[in-house]
DNA sequence: GGCATTTGACCTAT
DNA sequence: ATAGGTCAAATGCC
């Protein structure tokens, strides 16, 4: 990744540009060590496919971060009702790398409502812009998200669409389900797991897109960023008395990740979002370097 | 018994 | 009046 556009960069822009450069590199190095090769035995594993893509999905925010960086100006421009995949994102960044004229691109934001940003604002919780992931982003809500916004960190909810809505490294409670008019499928809600014992303030909403099957793609909004610690999971601690030999694929015993359980899930939700969010933590604690 | 989920009731915004 | 979001009692699982 290089620096590319034709309008010369401030200098600590140049600067932020080389770091994340850096930071693509070593994240592509750290895959290289971490997961078989493309296609091979990641294909046999739902989890390492998982962990790939994660891979593949911070590589692209770090070139939509350098692509905000070079065309700051297009991209913070919110309010047009067109959406933008994960991959036009990507290309943007391709193209600003490769120095050609993009077209105008916008970042869609939605809101909570001002009653919660009473609550935030009691709480003492700071909440800060977040891109997710690179996925899709939907229009905003009723009011434009301006520069000043985002530079002031007022943006409070962030919506994606995702085929694995539970995979996002955190731990939620379901509180609720409504059916929603004219769509298909409910939308259920969540609040992170410490809501209780930490006063976290994240929760998320869940709804199957109309029409989408095979594999179904889910409309994900999140309100508040996580104020709370990670939970250590039994399974981190599984892997801590088994960290001699420092592999991830030690994570998988018996060449499958289906003894990886949690508590309490139901038969009927073998992808509970707790479940997935606890590997995702130990995933990420337990990662190491051979010898 | 403890904890998470379910689901109808209630509240708020439009 | 209606829709969307949240609450909390009831329920089920471990």
């Amino acid at each position: 990744m290089e620096v590319g556009g034709s309008a010369p960069l401030p200098c600590h822009h140049e600067m932020v540009v080389g770091e994340i450069t850096r930071s693509c590199q070593l994240v592509e190095k750290l895959r290289s060590i971490v997961l078989p090769p493309r296609g091979g035995e990641a294909s046999r594993w739902p989890e390492l496919q998982l962990v790939g893509d994660l891979f593949d999905e911070v590589l692209q925010s770090y070139r939509v971060s350098v692509s905000m960086l070079l065309h700051p100006c297009s991209c913070l421009n919110a309010g047009e009702p067109a959406v933008h995949t994960g991959s036009e994102w990507s290309r943007a960044a391709d193209e600003a790398k490769s120095g050609e004229e993009r077209p105008e691109r916008t970042r869609k934001i939605n809101y909570a409502t001002d009653s919660r940003k009473e609550l935030v604002q009691k709480s003492g919780a700071t909440p800060t812009l977040m891109h997710s992931n690179g996925h899709q982003w939907l229009k905003p809500g009723k009011r434009n998200t301006t520069n000043v916004d985002i530079a002031r960190g007022e943006t409070n909810s962030w919506t994606t669409i995702t085929e694995a809505p539970h995979f996002d490294g955190h731990q939620w409670r379901k509180y609720g389900e409504k059916h929603i008019s004219k769509s298909q499928f409910p939308k259920t809600y969540y609040k992170c797991s410490s809501f209780k014992e930490q006063g976290c303030l994240a929760t998320k909403t869940i709804q199957q897109k109309d029409g989408s099957h095979d594999p179904a793609s889910y409309v994900v909004k999140y309100n508040f960023h996580h104020t709370c610690k990670p939970i250590k999971s039994n399974y981190s601690q599984h892997a801590e008395n088994t960290s001699q030999q420092g592999s991830l694929l030690d994570l998988f015993p018996n060449n499958t990740a289906s003894t990886i359980t949690s508590p309490r899930r139901k038969p009927s939700d073998q992808c509970s979002s707790s479940s997935a969010s606890s590997m995702l933590i130990d995933l990420n604690l337990t990662i190491q370097f051979r010898g």
